[in-house]
DNA sequence: AGGTTGTATATCATGATGATATAGTTTATG
DNA sequence: CATAAACTATATCATCATGATATACAACCT
């Protein structure tokens, strides 16, 4: 089985939405996908010339709203077909990389309070993270009954409401395993 | 700044703690780093043989305990100086990509039977993966205070137990969402 | 008029993925 | 004891992804 390229379905699903250009689809990505899946331009741009080439999407040219001249690109039915079919498909592959966890892996390398500082780095932006999507989840919460798609969307919301809670919890307990340590122990 | 080859340090930290071959640390990688950085032969060889150009590592050959000869390859005084260079930096890229989060994200495109069942299968195999890494956190705490390598390790663990905890009450909570439950919740 | 920010498309080198090719060694099965 | 299956071991390839940079025009401040 060969590799999925999975910009294509996310491009399709977001035209599936409504018509965009290269650069309003990069700017959804960042806003509400990003999250759990991010996407550059260098994956985009490529793509939808590879989509247009396959009659997945059509390319339309389009003033835009301000600044040059867009290209504008509206799903097929095609699209909307193969687009259909992936989601229907079981098969989740998911990857996560923590360089944290890594630089940790190899903590006996350097002193313990790089690697304290490195959990609390990591808790202080985490904190953040969590208090931005928190506030996502309450503006979404008021529009949640107008739309089926809020439903869907709030799903992901909270599921990085979770993963953020759960990265917070580990770095206090982690912060204190590496600090509070009394007793017998060899320095490195 | 460009791109960083993640896939150095991790090789370099492996070597670091003894000599490998290729294979060994695949499987290295496989058993105690995967579950945060997965990396995979097309990475892991290409790589061997720029860090040998680089001087950074030494390449023996040797013979293989079982099955054919091997090339054992260790890490130089110039590879373990980058290293710790590494380690030391706090610039810690984290990276997630859940399909599953995305397949939701699109989830009006099909009935709402098949967004439960894409929940429940990631249930499943989450509480698997929760078992397994629970199983290999009780091993760890038998000989937590024996080697200094261990506790940083026992922290990685620790992650993953926190965030697939996280996974699992997320999946329960969206099942209860997507299945309509009514408005007040009195129990759970 | 000039500088900054924002809009918009595109490309490139490098890194990462996932699959496949090749071949020798060990072990299980008939 | 032959041979198939499973494991050990290295390597490569097409494709996908990353992150940075190049280019250019429009809108906005001062």
């Amino acid at each position: 089985m060969p590799k999925e390229n999975t910009t294509v379905y996310i491009i399709l699903g977001l035209l599936n939405h409504e018509d965009l250009s290269g650069y309003d689809i990069k700017k959804k990505i960042d806003v509400m996908i990003s999250g759990f899946w991010e996407v550059g331009y260098g994956q985009i741009y490529p793509t939808l010339a590879k989509l247009v080439t396959e009659e997945l999407v059509l390319k339309h040219k389009g003033a835009g709203s301000k600044g040059p001249e867009k290209n504008i690109y509206s799903i097929t039915d095609k699209g909307r077909g193969l687009l259909k079919e992936w989601v229907m498909l079981p098969e989740q592959k998911e990857y996560t990389k923590y360089e944290i966890l890594l630089k940790l892996f190899f903590g006996s390398l350097v002193p313990d309070e790089s690697n304290l500082a490195r959990i609390e780095d990591f808790k202080e932006r985490h904190t953040q993270s969590l208090q931005q999507i928190q506030m996502f989840k309450g503006n979404l919460e008021r529009v949640l009954h107008t739309e089926k798609d809020h439903l869907y969307f709030y799903l992901t919301v909270l599921f990085g409401e979770h993963v953020y809670k759960a990265y917070l919890d580990w770095a206090e307990e982690a912060k204190e395993l590496l600090a509070g340590k009394p007793d017998e122990e060899l320095n490195q």
